[in-house]
DNA sequence: ACCTGAACACCGTTCAAGT
DNA sequence: ACCTGAACACCGTTCAAGT
């Protein structure tokens, strides 16, 4: 009887999966992939480092479970109303920032894409897909395109945020690849020449819209004849 | 003088970065990524393992060349009198394949996107945009999003190819998600229920064009009005 | 100039021993 | 049932010492 109201009164500060967890994602957070050992965690949570062998797997299952904590809370809360084509940019975007700021989502994502968090995104925009009038047969092919896309956006952010970690600034990267790109033979690499001008003044946040909008006006496109509807989604936002 | 014609005969045994390069290569292909230890290497060579730091900086520029070998193979040989969207379906094919025969290629690009390799792909691609009759403004955000969306399907392949190696198969490894997917509660993931029932049954890189043609369709639906020519690639190719 | 291999400062993971 | 922390089997990288 006492043993019952005990476990229910169990201290905050006893060891569970929950609280190993949201350590991970503060060590993370604060210091990078490179900092998460299970020695630095067990320090942060004043445990052996065994203990925490007691509540996870392994350093993979952790990360598994950090990455799906972050990537939940974003694509939950989505207006249900919304036009399909706003929704999933709307999804879109919301992984893009929870990725910019958490790099190691990114490469956890791209890493681990079978994990949890997958049928979350696959939701999200399927739902919408659907929506929007594509046939079934294409459902599969759609959202894998736009996934796809996202994901490779997120390892790319991922690993300029490693870079920065290591003390370059975003615009000393970007000048950096910029002088590297102009830097190559002119003759063998003419487009790379024109792109790099661009390079240091673009914004990620909309070339990735710009991307996301890309495959709707393709998905759009495809579309049996007079089932579309509304805006093909192609203009290039500004705000 | 004599040290002339030596260094001209140098044994062909001698340690270069050429030489670490391939063996590390080899070392990836028949084992994996974990598998390359600089012990490992140094055994292979018949060396030390400090031996090996005086040609290469670190484990990331080892990694940087051995990529940059294997998608400069890849992407040069394309036919440049090829219509332009075949000829992107061929480059964007040629990655894949060769992540496909080499997954730590596509670990490789989605984590250390800026090395050499990224310019090679960017030129082959952008080069056919341009071709395509893409307008310049539109240029950045169309390679951008084509790159991309194959480095997320790099990502992807690289992480199943990781689990093949610890020995689940590729039929067993899609029937495990499968099985998870099914396994979701139907009335908050009515969409991935659906799309489950054809994921064993898909065809990676039949899905993987499918993709590029969806956004090759969005790029010429977007393309400025009187441009448009030939196909607009949006077949859903079944061979 | 280039190679050797022991040594250093770490890892993730295990496991006997405790409570 | 859960926690402790030393120990194991590794890593990448460095560096004095050799040739």
């Amino acid at each position: 009887m006492t043993n019952r109201t005990q476990r229910a009164e169990r201290r905050t500060d006893a060891l569970s999966k929950e609280r190993i967890v949201e350590a991970a994602i503060a060590i993370l957070d604060e210091s990078g992939e490179s900092a998460l050992t299970f020695r630095a965690l067990a320090a942060r949570l004043a445990t052996g480092s065994g203990a925490i062998y007691w509540h996870v797997a392994n350093k993979d299952d952790l990360l598994a479970a950090a990455t799906d904590d972050v990537v939940a809370r974003v694509v939950t809360d989505v207006d249900d109303g919304a036009e399909p084509r706003a929704a999933i940019r709307t999804v879109a975007l919301g992984v893009f920032d929870a990725i910019d700021a958490h790099p190691w989502v990114g490469t956890q994502l791209t890493r681990a894409p079978w994990l949890a968090a997958m049928p979350r995104i696959f939701e999200a925009i399927g739902g919408r897909l659907q929506a929007l009038g594509v046939p079934e047969r294409a459902w599969f092919d759609s959202v894998s395109a736009l996934v796809n896309y996202i994901l490779g956006v997120a390892g790319q952010n991922a690993a300029n945020a490693r870079l920065h970690a290591h003390g370059t600034g975003r615009e000393a990267l970007l000048g950096a690849v910029a002088a590297q790109w102009a830097r190559l033979d002119p003759a063998r690499y003419p487009f790379v020449h024109r792109v790099a001008e661009q390079l240091p003044a673009h914004d990620d946040r909309e070339q990735f819209l710009a991307g996301i909008d890309l495959i709707l006006a393709g998905v759009t496109a495809t579309l049996p004849a007079g089932t579309r509807t509304g805006s093909d989604g192609s203009r290039a936002s500004r705000s």
